[in-house]
DNA sequence: AAACAGGAACCAC
DNA sequence: GTGGTTCCTGTT
């Protein structure tokens, strides 16, 4: 296991950003997390100002792993840039150093679809059931943990097959997406290079992916911080903020939010989702 | 044990 | 293009 420590990252909070619904195969593991992130088992720890990271790799994956973290971004600079609107001061106060990932865009696809209609609990048992019955074995310590499965993988596989993970209704969503990935009918790793707004076109094509899916995708693995995600949480947030008592579609509320925070969108949807989400009911 | 939580598809209009 | 209904699993 190579050792690696990033220093002066503040702001950066673990905690929050393994426990903000973006990333679904980080577990709590002794006083810091695990997780599994592509070919790597990452024990990850933060001492005040420091990210020390256990993992299987080396010297040349440190800039990977700086990546999936955000460490390059200028974070000071965004929760400012937030603050200067004012109904965000307090989620970006609440929650100050919560980040967002850069994930593997085939696997934040397959989580998100199943995370419709769906609780984090029980996406998490459903993530964990698919790697374990479908993914690759990875040996440390005796302990074996379990990649995500290819597109290939999944693109054989029966509903009845995928009945083990708990997934439900979404079987054929993940079997068609997988296929549709597979037959390069949408090709996920083009779509970096397309605008917001064409990329969430082709994912939209895929089976299971609607508007609010599409952006988790666009979001946390794509780089397009101006997407805004609207989750019932975050529905809930900008009907308290902005909407008081008035009816207004997801569509008008997505377009709202992305007129007004822009580049940031984002960001802000990732504060505001945390912060709701852990004072809701608190009056 | 019935009620609830959580987005996309599908079918009306 | 907007609105209502259905789809599963897990928890209370």
């Amino acid at each position: 296991m190579f050792e690696t420590i990033f220093t002066d990252i503040k702001p950066f909070d673990l905690e929050i950003i393994a426990e903000s619904g973006q990333a679904f195969r980080w577990n709590r593991y002794k006083d810091g997390y695990i997780g599994v992130i592509d070919s790597f088992v990452i024990k990850a720890k933060q001492e005040a100002g420091n990210l020390r990271i256990t993992f299987n790799g080396g010297q040349e994956h440190v800039d990977y792993i700086r990546n999936y973290f955000g460490l390059d971004k200028d974070y000071k600079d965004i929760e400012s840039r937030l603050m200067e609107f004012e109904e965000l001061i307090p989620a970006v106060s609440y929650c100050s150093g919560n980040r967002i990932l850069s994930q593997d865009p085939w696997e934040t696809t397959i989580s998100f679809i199943i995370s419709a209609n769906n609780s984090i609990g029980n996406i998490k048992n459903t993530i964990e059931l698919l790697c374990k019955f479908y993914g690759n074995p990875i040996e440390i310590k005796g302990v074996t943990y379990y990649t995500f499965p290819t597109p290939e993988t999944l693109s054989n596989l029966t509903e009845e097959d995928l009945k083990s993970t708990r997934c439900g209704y979404r079987a054929k969503y993940i079997i068609r997406t997988a296929k549709m990935i597979g037959e390069g009918k949408v090709n996920l790793s083009n779509l970096k290079k397309l605008p917001t707004d064409a990329a969430r076109r082709e994912l939209i094509k895929l089976p299971g992916v609607g508007p609010k899916v599409s952006d988790c995708i666009l979001l946390y693995s794509l780089g397009k911080y101006d997407a805004f995600p609207i989750d019932v949480w975050i529905k809930r947030a900008m009907n308290s903020i902005y909407f008081k008592g008035k009816k207004v579609s997801l569509e008008k509320m997505r377009n709202f939010a992305r007129e007004r925070y822009k580049d940031l969108a984002g960001f802000a949807q990732q504060y505001l989702f945390y912060y709701i989400r852990n004072n809701y009911n608190k009056e």
